[in-house]
DNA sequence: GGCAAAATTGACTTATACGTAAAGGTCAGA
DNA sequence: TCTGACCTTTACGTATAAGTCAATTTTGCC
């Protein structure tokens, strides 16, 4: 199960483009290994892959995602470095709990569009 | 409590700028009254630009705000564009769910890092 | 009425996150 | 050897959502 996996192949398993991943790439959010030229991913790219495009859905930024996986691949060894990064990593919960909290206000809205859409249907469907 | 509010006074209030204010309005969000040149939005503008700004901040396009704007102002009245509607909201709704689901995960994994971030903290701490 | 502060328009610039086109390398199978 | 399906790099292009700047009005206030 130790395979790797291709580019296509993971651009099309996420629906994204190959652009996307050498960009990331570019970026320094992944390393996958080479063949020659060729670019081979493992599980743990594939993975890593997954979480950077939720990062992007939640509307991180590039730049906000490589301070995270570099978080993981090297926690700084500096208490004042800790501090500061629990600092942001709070600031940043603070802002996708706001961001959850207009999201169900979103939704309460768009239901409450279905509803008036479904009275109008039924306005429409007595007359005609 | 009819009152005014300026452009200034709403660009601090809700910390943006003059020129998105302005550029709402170039793209037909909202409609500010005029006494000269000047703009003056009355507190029906200034909920709506709240609306405005959280649909920015869920990740709503400004056309896709303009579309649920318009919707709201002048609601279509044939059957078919009724449908077409619901089947957008119910997209959109999806997408908002899985959005949500992503920022539960995302806070998830914050909250992992900040663990961490305390473990370390306290291993410094017991050497130092 | 005069003047500084605030507001306006229009044009140009910018950041982010890719898209796209050109030009070609690699490799398996017929 | 040729074809087709991949893969590569480099470089410029693009959409969105504003920011910035300059040159004018306009307004509020003394």
């Amino acid at each position: 199960m130790n395979r790797f996996y291709t580019i296509t192949e993971l651009t099309r398993e996420f629906g994204i483009s190959t652009r996307t991943l050498r960009y990331y790439e570019d970026e320094g959010l992944i390393q996958p290994e080479r063949r020659g030229r060729t670019r081979l991913y493992r599980s743990a790219d594939r993975h890593l892959i997954q979480e950077i495009l939720r990062g992007r859905r939640v509307g991180l930024s590039i730049a906000e995602i490589r301070e995270i996986i570099q978080v993981y691949k090297d926690p700084p060894g500096e208490a004042g470095q800790l501090r500061l990064l629990m600092r942001k990593v709070e600031e940043k919960r603070e802002e996708l709990r706001q961001k959850r909290k207009d999201i169900d206000d979103t939704l309460t809205e768009l239901d409450n569009i279905e509803d008036s859409c479904l009275a109008r249907l039924a306005e429409i469907g007595v007359r005609s």
